[in-house]
DNA sequence: GGGTAGCCTATTTAGACAGCATGTC
DNA sequence: CTAAATAGGCTACCC
C-alpha cells in the first residue's frame, strides 16, 4: 500500500515523501485496513519503531475535527509536538506540566499533544475543548496497567468518550499478552504485529558464548577468571567493544545509577575505537579537555575524536557540577551514562548526541528503555533484577522487551542484537525461559486500588459529573476495569471511598442521599493533588494558624509541603541522620510537627531533609553545593524544585479556602 | 611511622505525571 | 524481612 493511495491531501503526501515515507509498513497498512482513516477505533499492538507515529498522524489528519495525542512522558510529548507542528497547514499545541502552548487557546488547535495527567487536570479545571474532539490517539496504552498512573488513564478515556461519544479512539500499545482486551474495551479493531523495520535477534550469554534465538552462537572472548572483576561486567564490556569496533553503537542497561556510572568509567578506560561516523561529525571545540593522542591506545578517527570533544564541551557548558564533569570526561571518549540523577539538560544532550551518532555507548538505568527514541546496533542487558524496596525483583518482561527493542537502527544496521548477560548455563536457561521465549505480561486494571478510587471519586464529584454514589459507579462503568470484570461490583469500594472522603471533609452528604464536594474538596481536585496530600496540607495549615507569626518561615512552608505523599522522598543516610535531627531540633519552633508527635518519624525526618535542601536553595545555595552536601543528583534537585512549586501553589490555594494567612508560601514559591 | 592488602561490616539501592492567572510594553 | 554490590573501616603485615 502506498501513501499516495491514502485519503490524504496532496501536501501531506508530499510532506511524507520528503521524509522518506512512500510505502506503508505492514502494520501501518493493517491499521488502514482496520479503518484508522475512516474514523474507526483501532488498537495497534506493535513493536516500538514500527511506525506508530505515522498511524497516529493518519488518524489525526483524516479525522473530521480537532485531535488529541496523549502520551505518558513530557519528553515524548515534546518530540511528538515538534513532529506534528511540522505537518503542512497543521496548527499543533502542547500541554504538559512544564510546557504549555501560548495561553489557553488549545481550543483552536488542530492537534493538541498532552500527557494523560494534563488531560485529566484540564477536564477537572473545566476545559471545554475536549467536547469537540474528533479523534484521540493514546500512545503507550499498556500503561493502563501501571499502579499509580493507569487508573488516571482509564478514567480520563472513559470521561472523554462519555463527553464526546462519537470520538475516534486510536490506541497504540507495546506488544502485551492481552491487546484484545483493550480493543474490546474501546470497541476497536485490533491490529497485532511483531513486524519490525530492522530484524532483531535476541540472545543470552553464558560461559563465554551468546546463544541467539535464530539458532546462531557467538563466542565472547573474555577472561572472567580474575576475581577482582565482575565477570558480567567484563562480558558486557566485550559485547559493547565488539559492536563499536564493528561500526555500531551500543546501549548497556544496569540496575543502579552508581553502576551505570561505574560501567561508563570502565568503558572509558577501554579506549574504544571510535566508531562515530565521520558523516555525523562536526568540527568544533579545541579538544583541550578531550583525549590526548598520547593517552590513546587505539587510533582514533580524527573527525570523530573532535566530535566527541564537542559533545564533551556541550555537556560542560550545560552545567558545571561534579556529575557533569565526569559525564563530559566520558563523552570525550564516546561514552556516556544516563539516569534520572542527571540534570534534564544533560539527559537530553546525551540522548540527542547518541541519536546523531556522536556517542558510541550509553550506560543506563532501565528508564532509557521507556523514553525517547535511542536506537542502537546492540543492546546489552547486564542486570535483569532491580532492588524493589524489599529485596531484588525480576524486571517485568515488558520492560526487558522494550530494552531489547531498542536494538537495530533503521537504514544503518543489517539487524539489531540484544544480549542478556548470565553467568552460567543455569542462568542462561532461566533468562531464556523468562524473557526470550516469554510473552509480555497482560495488562490489568489497577482501578480497584483504594487510593485510585478516592482520587477519581473526588474528581468526578468535584467536577459535577457525579452527585451520588450511583453516578460515580455509572461513570466508572466506562472504564477498562468495568469492561474486564464480569460483575464489576465496585459499590462497596466506592462506598468506602466516599465515606473516607466525607470523613476527611472533602465531600459532604446532601440531604437527599446525594454527595457534593466541599470547598476544600473542590480545591484539592483542581490543584490535582491526591486527597491524602490534601488532608496532610490542611492539617498542617491548621497548625500554622496556631503558631506565632514570626515562627512561620519559608522553612515552615517547605516542611508543610514536603511531608505529603505527592513530594518525592529524599534518602536519609545513616551518617546524616544525626545532623538532620539536630537541625530539626534547633528549628523546632518553625516546624508544624513536633519531634515527638510524628507517627512516621523516619519519614518526617526525610521530609525535613528535603525542606532544608529547598530552604538552602531559595537562600541562594548553588546546585553544586546542594548536590555535594546532600548526596543527591542535579536531576533530583530539579524534580524536587518542580514539585515544590506545584505543591506550594496547592497549599496556598487551600490556605485561602481555610482562611489561614501564610505569606511564606507565596514568598518561598517566588524564590524557587 | 607509613603504606597497603585483605577481610569484614555497614550502607545503599529506578523513575517522574500534576496548578493557575493574565494583562504588558 | 527479602538481596547484591560496594564503600569504608579495621587489622595485620611489610618496608
Amino acid at each position: 500500500m502506498r501513501v499516495d493511495a491514502l485519503p490524504l491531501a496532496s501536501e501531506f503526501v508530499e510532506h511524507f515523501a520528503a521524509e522518506g515515507i512512500e510505502e506503508l509498513y505492514p502494520p501501518q497498512a493493517a491499521a488502514v485496513e482496520a479503518g484508522v482513516c475512516e474514523g474507526g477505533n483501532v488498537v495497534a499492538a506493535v513493536p516500538t519503531a514500527s511506525g506508530k507515529t505515522f498511524v497516529a498522524e493518519l488518524a489525526l489528519l483524516t479525522a473530521d475535527g480537532p485531535g488529541l495525542y496523549v502520551c505518558p512522558l513530557r519528553a515524548l510529548a515534546r518530540e511528538k509536538f515538534e513532529e506534528f507542528d511540522r505537518l503542512p497547514g497543521v496548527d499543533a499545541g502542547i500541554s504538559t506540566g512544564d510546557f504549555d502552548s501560548a495561553a489557553a487557546d488549545l481550543a483552536g488547535k488542530d492537534i493538541v499533544v498532552a500527557t494523560s495527567e494534563k488531560v485529566d487536570s484540564a477536564i477537572r479545571n473545566g476545559a471545554e475543548w475536549v467536547d469537540d474532539l474528533a479523534c484521540v490517539v493514546v500512545d503507550e496504552v499498556h500503561l493502563l496497567g501501571a499502579a499509580g498512573r493507569g487508573p488516571t488513564l482509564e478514567v480520563t478515556l472513559a470521561t472523554l468518550r462519555r463527553r464526546a461519544p462519537d470520538v475516534q479512539i486510536v490506541a497504540l500499545s507495546a506488544t502485551v499478552d492481552n491487546p484484545e482486551d483493550i480493543a474490546e474495551w474501546l470497541d476497536a479493531e485490533l491490529v497485532e504485529s511483531t513486524w519490525r523495520p530492522v530484524d532483531l535477534r535476541v540472545g543470552v550469554h553464558a560461559d563465554g558464548s551468546v546463544r541467539f534465538d535464530d539458532g546462531t552462537d557467538a563466542a565472547v572472548p573474555v577472561d572472567t577468571a580474575d576475581p577482582a572483576t565482575n565477570p558480567d561486567t567484563e562480558v558486557t564490556a566485550e559485547l559493547v567493544r565488539g559492536a563499536v569496533a564493528d561500526g555500531g553503537q551500543a546501549l548497556a542497561f544496569v540496575r543502579s545509577r552508581r553502576e551505570a556510572e561505574a560501567l561508563a568509567e570502565r568503558l572509558t578506560d577501554e579506549r574504544l575505537p571510535s566508531v562515530v561516523d565521520a558523516a555525523g561529525a562536526s568540527d568544533s571545540g579545541d579538544g583541550a579537555d578531550g583525549p590526548d593522542a598520547a593517552d590513546a591506545t587505539h587510533e582514533r578517527g580524527e573527525d570523530a575524536g573532535m566530535d566527541a570533544a564537542a559533545v564533551a564541551e556541550e555537556i560542560r557548558e550545560a552545567g558545571g557540577t561534579e556529575t557533569g564533569d565526569r559525564l563530559a570526561e566520558a563523552a570525550a571518549w564516546g561514552v556516556a551514562f544516563h539516569h534520572a540523577g542527571l540534570s534534564s539538560d544533560h539527559r537530553a544532550l546525551v540522548e540527542r548526541a547518541f541519536r546523531e551518532r556522536r556517542l558510541s555507548v550509553i550506560c543506563a538505568t532501565p528508564t532509557l528503555a521507556a523514553g525517547v527514541n535511542v536506537p542502537a546496533r546492540r543492546v546489552v542487558v547486564r542486570d535483569q533484577q532491580r532492588y524493589a524496596g524489599s529485596g531484588y525483583e525480576w524486571l517485568p518482561v515488558l520492560e526487558v522487551h522494550q530494552m531489547c527493542g531498542r536494538a537495530g537502527r533503521p537504514h544503518l544496521d543489517p539487524y539489531g542484537e540484544a544480549v542478556l548477560v548470565a553467568g552460567d548455563e543455569a542462568g542462561r536457561t532461566e533468562l531464556w525461559d523468562r524473557y526470550v521465549t516469554a510473552d509480555a505480561e497482560a495488562v490489568e486494571s489497577k482501578l480497584r486500588d483504594p487510593a485510585a478510587l478516592r482520587t477519581h471519586t473526588l474528581a468526578l464529584v468535584a467536577t459535577g459529573f457525579a452527585a451520588s454514589q450511583a453516578d460515580v459507579l455509572d461513570a466508572f462503568a466506562g472504564t477498562f476495569y468495568a469492561s474486564r470484570t464480569p460483575n464489576p461490583d465496585l459499590g462497596g469500594d466506592v462506598g468506602d471511598a466516599i465515606a473516607s472522603l466525607i470523613d476527611d471533609d472533602l465531600l459532604a452528604a446532601t440531604g437527599d442521599g446525594g454527595i457534593e464536594a466541599t470547598a476544600l474538596g473542590e480545591q484539592v481536585s483542581r490543584q490535582y493533588v491526591t486527597p491524602d496530600t490534601g488532608v496532610e496540607l490542611l492539617a498542617a495549615l491548621r497548625t500554622v494558624a496556631t503558631m506565632a507569626p514570626e515562627h512561620v518561615t519559608e522553612l515552615t512552608a517547605f516542611e508543610v509541603i514536603c511531608d505529603t505523599p505527592d513530594m518525592v522522598d529524599t534518602y536519609l543516610g545513616n551518617a546524616e541522620r544525626a545532623e538532620i535531627y539536630q537541625f530539626a531540633r534547633s528549628h523546632a519552633a518553625e516546624l508544624t510537627t513536633g519531634m515527638t508527635e510524628a507517627d512516621d518519624f523516619e519519614g518526617w525526618l526525610e521530609s525535613v531533609k528535603t525542606a532544608r535542601i529547598l530552604t538552602e536553595w531559595v537562600d541562594g545555595a548553588s546546585v553544586e553545593e546542594l548536590v555535594e552536601s546532600y548526596r543527591i543528583g542535579p536531576g533530583d534537585l530539579e524534580s524536587r524544585i518542580e514539585r515544590a512549586e506545584w505543591l506550594l501553589g496547592a497549599a496556598d490555594a487551600l490556605a485561602e479556602v481555610l482562611g489561614v494567612e501564610m505569606p511564606a508560601l507565596a514568598s518561598a514559591r517566588a524564590k524557587l
